[in-house]
DNA sequence: CGTGTTTTTGAGCCAGATCAAGTACGGTGG
DNA sequence: CCACCGTACTTGATCTGGCTCAAAAACACG
């Protein structure tokens, strides 16, 4: 499919201060004096198309710079197929997540033959140590953030307009009390998931008539969490 | 629809350093000291159903947490529809891309009555000013992620199949010179689009058949990117 | 030059869109 | 208090884009 065939080939120890992308690479801003204790174990990797760099729920021991070609993060799904969540290219950061969390939260693999450098998560960490938490708090917003949208296309971009609705709904009694959960209007709930209106209320009506959903009150709903997870974890 | 009717409603000077959902909110990690200084500008806000907190484009003056409630962040579309990108909830932050953009990316419309704490963009970056340029850069990378996120949902979710390929190209197309890019295989194609293998293929095998698109070599592509994007910009 | 893989094409079907009524509901004014 | 109106929700009928299943064609590789 693509020229190079090796798997994954260490092309040198990365010369971060004369990076022909270092502009817009994420130290493009540091200056020297900071880097100087750094840029000495950031490794250039190659990778080949369709080999992985990283797997989701490994450790995250590393964050990537990608300097040549396009890697896709994926998700998996239950039932085995996978859904791209985003594309990288040229000085797109993968596995930001692992300054917070201890995982990678996808699978990185190269779609096109890859040239990145890999930054330890511990040197980069340390340079960030004067920063203390808020620093942390405000990046943890930010990882929230992704996250929420990753679980967006995974979970209520994906499947059929009943699955959708379902995640929503799970999704919304989440952080409420006794398995219930506030709506909103018909029109929102479709332009949430990707549906029309008309399509979105019929999958509500659905729902109801099969008893797995009860109005308590207008748009407040009970429900039978249990069996609509039994449906959509399907 | 909902109890409250009220559009806008200050209801105090935030008490953060009691503030009920203090632990999860973003400067849960502050301690007091540094916190003296900021709490007084911090207003409390009430937004009834319905009701703008601020506007796609509008400058950013504030960031928001959400006390209570659900908050929608839109987008709209060439067409006038919106799509609605993210969900927010009690704790999450609104508006976080203000730190780094002169301008709000979305609408941001109450879908539920709901609380939140108004917090002055200038007061956050003081808050910051002792963390310099590698905060700002790694933060300049979430909010790249988060933006390719957006456009993945409005972009590439949407549509017929023929628009999400020809957006995917001409988003290929952007970083590379004389209107081509690489592509990759039908299956993974049609894992970003959220498409069938089947159905990526016949779309482009239909745009290489109208002349809008030429094989260069395997997997490269010339684009007619003035009649795509008129295609797609429609 | 066969063999396995990827891409393309075909035929039929179905979920969801579209177009169009009908119904419930909250607000308003008589 | 009730008749009226506008809005949101529901339901129905039809149409269609994309999915599924299946096979052929193009291609990569040994």
């Amino acid at each position: 499919m693509t020229p190079v065939t090796s798997a994954e080939a260490w092309t040198g120890t990365a010369d971060c201060l004369n990076c022909s992308i270092r502009q817009s690479a994420l130290f493009a801003g540091l200056q020297e004096p900071g880097f100087a204790g750094v840029h000495r174990p950031i490794d250039q990797l190659q990778y080949a198309a369709g080999t992985t760099i990283y797997q989701a729920g490994a450790e995250g021991t590393s964050l990537f710079t990608v300097r040549t070609g396009l890697v896709k993060l994926t998700h998996y799904l239950p039932d085995g197929s996978q859904r791209i969540v985003r594309l990288l290219r040229k000085t797109d950061v993968l596995g930001l997540e692992c300054l917070l969390s201890d995982t990678y939260q996808h699978a990185a693999i190269a779609l096109q033959p890859a040239e990145v450098c890999r930054l330890p998560v511990g040197a980069v960490k340390r340079l960030l140590l004067g920063n203390q938490r808020l620093f942390h708090a405000l990046m943890a917003q930010w990882y929230r953030a992704l996250s929420d949208a990753d679980r967006w296309i995974t979970e209520l971009s994906t499947g059929t307009a009943r699955e959708r609705v379902i995640r929503l709904l799970l999704w919304l009694s989440e952080h409420e009390a006794g398995n219930s959960c506030s709506l909103f209007s018909r029109e929102d709930l479709g332009a949430v998931l990707g549906l029309t209106t008309e399509t979105a209320s019929r999958a509500m009506a659905e729902l109801k008539r099969q008893g797995l959903i009860r109005e308590l009150s207008l748009n407040r709903f009970s429900c039978d969490s249990a069996r609509l997870r039994a449906i959509v974890d399907a």
